[in-house]
DNA sequence: AATATGTTTCATTATTTACTGAAAGTTCAA
DNA sequence: TTGAACTTTCAGTAAATAATGAAACATATT
């Protein structure tokens, strides 16, 4: 397979992958494109790289800015901003579990408990959807712990060693 | 609150929740529904009670199944099909993650495998190229062994209880 | 201060995804 | 073997989501 080629299935793949994961597919896009350029680029750049409009380009950039996943490069003696993806895995990773557990996990478990004060707890019915309630609560809770686990291990050199055990 | 009123707002945020994730919006307040339902129901009853049609129910109830999710059950008497899901949510997560796993992790997997087989690899650009789907790679294998260690501490007891270090 | 270069916004349009409902299919009972 | 009860399918439609492109905005250059 040509080099090229691959870098093309590459950036749709992760285009796919992203969509089944609730990301949009030009954002996933983006991001893969930049992973795998050698140095920074701009929005010219990606709008003829991947066959889209500026607005579009200016717009995921900005989500994936958000995201912390991307960041303005200034280079000196240009006009134009350029672009450039953290290319350290883990740390994508960790930024993507950081996010989504701040945007939908913590807001989860907030509903959650508030769902626990309803009237007449005592009651059979109520009794049930409690459990249920609780149970998901409890898993949350867990895989909150969990993940700050793996996102510290990302700052910290000591669990970052112990991380390592997972080969 | 009202005990109604909570159930409702349950299957409202599951479905927003889910939605972000990739799954469909009916989908997931199907299941929600399932699981705050202390007896199997009909899908006459979903229609009514989530205000869908026929086509709708039966189409995702479908899904479910094939995710796992949902089984079909035979009440005597009865000619109508009833549903229940599974309440157990520990099971319910780790069938998720199975059923993920199997359809989008190992699949991008074997992808990035074949992505490596590029020509020239001696050349800088593919160089750089091969260190990130490299590192993708390694981050989804070592995924993919923790994915395999938490679902196999749901049918394993041993493991089961050492998983319980996580409170 | 006029112009040139580059960026952002957002109303409109296009694409994708999900839903409906009626027709076809299935199963069972008489 | 007819038909009533129930389920499934899927073409057409609706709703949600994403992309375009031109105008507004911002900033540097002459």
């Amino acid at each position: 397979m040509k080099l090229e080629e691959a870098k093309q299935q590459f950036i749709n793949s992760w285009g796919a992958f992203g969509t089944q994961w609730g990301i949009n597919r030009t954002m996933a896009q983006i991001h893969a494109l930049l992973l795998i350029s050698t140095s920074p680029i701009t929005q010219d750049d990606i709008m003829e790289e991947l066959s889209i409009s500026r607005g579009n380009v200016n717009m995921n950039i900005r989500d994936l800015i958000g995201w912390g996943l991307v960041e303005r490069v200034i280079v000196s003696g240009e006009r134009k901003e350029y672009f450039t993806a953290d290319k350290n895995i883990w740390k994508v990773a960790t930024q993507i579990i950081k996010e989504r557990k701040k945007r939908e996990l913590d807001p989860m478990l907030k509903l959650l408990s508030q769902l626990e004060n309803i009237d007449d707890k005592k009651e059979k019915d109520a009794k049930e959807f409690l459990t249920v309630v609780g149970d998901i609560k409890k898993l949350g809770s867990h895989a909150d712990s969990l993940l700050d686990i793996m996102i510290k291990a990302e700052e910290n050199k000591f669990i970052s060693g112990v991380m390592k055990i997972f080969k």
